[in-house]
DNA sequence: CAGAATCCACCAGGATACTG
DNA sequence: CAGTATCCTGGTGGATTCTG
């Protein structure tokens, strides 16, 4: 196994939130787990852009959090079960609560992140920004 | 300025948060800044363990992203003023959120990430997790 | 005080091929 | 079907130094 070589960082609650939720997929994975994609054939086709090695390990460390449990039955084939503890469970708030901001504000988070990828005038990024913000400020 | 040579991933409202918090200190800063910290010292005396640079990295994006506004003052000394924009004031309920789990779960979460780190037993990880799963389960 | 410029170690995550 | 082994690249974030 792996030994890390730079230490994980401080202990606020923060942090320790962002230990468990950090990688590329796992909110999705969470979220997938949560609507009842329990095996990893059908998380991989909720998930075709992430690889199949990089979804084992990210379980792996969801389990190894506490969050998700995995249920192997011994038959042929071989069937797997994913699913949420209780303490995977009580998260589902936070991810839902960011799968809504991301959806509420899709327009303007597509637009701004984006520009930041295309080296594009800041000007008219900040124009854009105003512009939303205002709206934002006005609801 | 930088151009991407890994395009950014899919379209889910998850994916779109993600990369607004996605950055080791961002919510932190999201955090400090909504706190009244509004000055780059005070963040900074605020976060000790990040550099200035990756402090000064990631509330850039922030605004680019538009959840921080800056505000310079022309005086002398220099004087700098960080703000939640509108956008970034509705992420704080999930920056909260985060924190609370985080801190609820603490001394599981504690455990269990250290374990990831040093390589330990599984059976004994395992032991742990169940432990706190039937707490949490009767809770 | 605020922050840009350089340099670089680390490691997350993608591609691919393989095992049971 | 589920999972592992190997290899490799991009980019995040740390350390340090320098400017206004």
């Amino acid at each position: 196994m792996y030994i890390r070589k730079i230490p994980l960082p401080l202990h606020c609650g923060l942090h320790l939130t962002r230990e468990v939720l950090n990688g590329k997929w796992k909110p999705n994975l969470l979220f997938a787990i949560a609507e009842g994609i329990k095996r990893p054939s059908d998380i991989q086709k909720a998930l075709p852009d992430a690889t199949k090695r990089v979804l084992n390990l990210q379980l792996k460390e969801l389990e190894e959090h506490g969050v998700v449990s995995k249920k192997v039955y011994h038959e042929l084939p071989l069937r797997v079960e994913y699913s949420l503890t209780p303490l995977g469970e009580s998260l589902m708030p936070i991810i839902d609560a960011m799968n809504c901001w991301g959806d509420a504000h899709r327009p303007f988070l597509e637009r701004v992140i984006m520009q930041g990828e295309s080296e594009s005038v800041t000007a008219e990024r900040k124009a854009a920004c105003v512009y939303y913000l205002d709206k934002v400020g006005v609801e």
